[in-house]
DNA sequence: CAAACACTGTTTGAATTGCGTAACAAATGG
DNA sequence: CCATTTGTTACGCAATTCAAACAGTGTTTG
């Protein structure tokens, strides 16, 4: 999935061609043009990373920075004309990751950001890799399913399946939703498939496959994976 | 306790700057003044950050970088007169988390090494590192593995390959990713060459190779090693 | 209520893909 | 020049995917 950046930059223009740089190496990006619209965005939408100017009207940089460090550990590069030493310095040690100085060179910024949204820590990562439902355990990383303990072999197409419905437990993911986030925009259409491999499921995870605990069926619409 | 931070640059006057300006701030300075020494010294002393200098008579900095980066997560933060936008990008994209041109400040050089110290996991790099109940025994620094106290020799690209393996032990790496990051971007699709790779390491690691306990298969995905 | 219909589930067997291995050729390096 | 390392191709075998037909079961409609 592309990760989500925030850009808050009273400036117009360079929040315009920060996003055309981004968005052509498929980030997702957020704008906000102003320090309390920023404070907004980041809030709503959890970015992974945020570009954050100094010079704003309506509050300055080091407190929209103060204000998210509050909020979260995301990575924050500040990008900004104000050169001198002092404001890197100061920036860095409010919490910053990176002082990016204007004018920037194109590929310089995005390797920065590239080497910081790799340290930062995934959501993914650790807990959010492992699925622990009781009896029925799902581990992300090795690709690894246990039900009752027992260690289920799967192929990949059926590992997918099940990881998008796990990962939407509790919801009713409908049929195309399902198959593209599985398998990939190309599915977009092979419903027929998609029965047949929710039997697959269910013959190896299910205790009884007619009356299933997990898997289950919504008709109309599509699949949805029991919360508990 | 003070920082341990490792400075890897063959000008003595370079080094015997930085070390003054660190150990001000009370840092705890380990110096290296060639690459060789340098990554000797990162193994022995597991600094919590790197400094580095590119342009060294013995070996140059992107190697260095590349294998520091095979046996820690530790920050790497290239210091050097090389000025040209395409270094900087070639630094961070190959697992640098930095790069500082000459002539710096000192004030913002010792901020950007507190933003990274702040960020990064302490490394836990020991001495050798040991898998699967003490079995397995990897070495980064003279490259060595020893399996049941057996020393096998393994080849460079042997190695490498294992190296990412064990780095991400119980993970799945994906085939590319796999490649990639062992022998470089130009592997990208020499998924072939992976197959037979995969087979020297099992021939030379594993007790019976068709039945492998460390190097495992995930069919359709990747390979991973196994964890415990 | 019953017949037609729509949707989901199941079976089967065949086609395809992917992995491991072998054999061998080429390149590398002391 | 020889030994080691790397790279290419091919093939058997098994796992996986796919297509198609069929069997249930619930739903709509006259």
């Amino acid at each position: 999935m592309a990760d989500k950046i925030l850009i808050i930059d009273d400036e117009e223009m360079t929040v315009h061609l920060l996003t055309l740089l981004l968005e052509k190496r498929s980030f997702e990006v957020i704008k906000a043009f102003s320090a309390e619209e920023g404070l907004r965005k980041a809030y709503r939408h959890q970015p992974d990373l945020v570009l954050l100017d100094i010079m704003m009207p309506d509050m300055d940089g080091w407190d929209v920075c103060k204000r998210l460090r509050e909020m979260s550990d995301m990575p924050i590069i500040f990008i900004t004309a104000k050169d001198d030493t002092k404001d890197v310095v100061r920036g860095l040690e409010m919490g910053a990751d990176d002082y990016i100085v204007k004018p920037y060179d194109n590929d310089e910024l995005i390797a920065r950001v590239r080497a910081h949204l790799r340290r930062a820590p995934k959501p993914n990562m650790s807990e959010e890799m492992v699925f622990n439902g009781g009896e029925f355990r799902i581990n992300f990383m090795n690709r690894e399913v246990r039900v009752r303990n027992e260690l289920k072999h799967l192929t990949p197409k059926e590992f997918n399946l099940l990881a998008v419905l796990v990962r939407n437990a509790g919801r009713v993911v409908p049929r195309t939703e399902l198959v593209t986030e599985a398998w990939g925009e190309e599915y977009a259409d092979a419903i027929d498939s998609l029965k047949l491999y929710i039997h697959y499921l269910r013959q190896k995870v299910e205790l009884d496959a007619e009356h299933p605990d997990y898997i289950l069926t919504s008709r109309g619409v599509g699949y949805r994976f029991a919360n508990r």
